[in-house]
DNA sequence: AGGGCAACCCGGACGC
DNA sequence: TGCGTCCGGGTTGCCC
């Protein structure tokens, strides 16, 4: 599902095609997916502008240029779509906002939501997230501070948005691997080197999958090559059974506090 | 604090 | 082709 680098991406190639482009038109199919009345939520958007999108964790940020924004989370199976007059996506659009010369569309938010708030709101509602791994500031001495506080697994910590903004079932299978790490390992057991080894993989692994697109595999747009190029770059997400990349041993699968988890049993300790 | 678990949600994949 | 069934999984909240 989209993690850190999917939203990312979206982020970088929205922002080309999204921000300065005039909304003319709005559809709401599923008024679940929105925090507010359908018609509230249309005229909020419609004859406005989207100036500027940023990303925190797995949420993007549309701000308006009324003041107001759209926070976006897509959750399990949420995707975006930008349509043209030549090419549209037969999917269930549960949102459709419309420009001049194409549509941005929201498929398969089904727990994703799309929700207009205020400055405040916003504040509120990203209260909870822990720091971004890929500023300036999340320094392998931030890292050690805030590990030094945990005792639970690897696997349950990444994946906690409090601990860390952004890191998602993939993408933390994919940084204990880079770690040679088992992820049902707890952080009380790690040595130092550990630790930082760890906190490198953070940072190596979600830069390389920026870097390649993410793992999602819908394209935003039909010429879209970005979108889904570090899918063939997991070693271990979704490999059960395949050989590991660093020593050939078969990639395990397991439960790990009801999440699938992936690891090399032979090269991750 | 951490582990376990249920609830949320429904499109789409899959089976017949 | 068509219909019914069931699964996935991030997040929240509750309990132990």
């Amino acid at each position: 599902m989209p993690e850190l680098p999917e939203m990312e991406t979206y982020k970088n190639l929205l922002q080309l095609r999204v921000t300065g482009h005039k909304i003319v038109n709005v559809e709401v199919n599923r008024e679940k997916s929105i925090n507010t009345a359908t018609k509230l939520f249309i005229d909020a958007l419609n004859g406005n502008k989207i100036v500027d999108i940023q990303r925190r964790g797995k949420h993007l940020i549309f701000q308006l240029d009324t003041g107001k924004c759209l926070l976006l989370h897509l959750m399990l199976g949420g995707l975006m779509y930008i349509e043209n007059d030549t090419d549209t996506i037969s999917r269930t659009k549960q949102v459709i906002i419309s420009f001049n010369s194409h549509k941005l569309v929201f498929i398969g938010l089904r727990l994703g939501y799309l929700h207009l708030l205020d400055d405040k709101q916003l504040k509120d509602e990203l209260s909870d997230l822990g720091p971004e791994p890929l500023k300036e500031d999340f320094t392998l001495l931030l890292f050690e501070q805030l590990v030094d506080k945990k005792r639970g697994k690897l696997k349950t910590t990444l994946v906690n948005q409090e601990f860390i903004a952004g890191i998602g079932n993939c993408y933390s299978d994919e940084i204990c691997y880079a770690a040679e790490l088992l992820p049902s390992r707890t952080f009380d057991s790690l040595e130092h080197s550990e630790v930082q080894k760890l906190y490198n993989s953070i940072q190596s692994v979600l830069k390389e999958a920026i870097q390649l697109g993410g793992y999602i595999e819908l394209p935003l747009f039909k010429e879209d090559k970005l979108t889904g190029g570090y899918n063939d770059h997991c070693k271990v997400y979704d490999r059960e059974g395949e050989k590991c990349n660093r020593c050939g041993h078969p990639i395990k699968k397991e439960i790990i506090s009801s999440r699938k988890c992936f690891f090399c049993t032979n090269c991750q300790f």
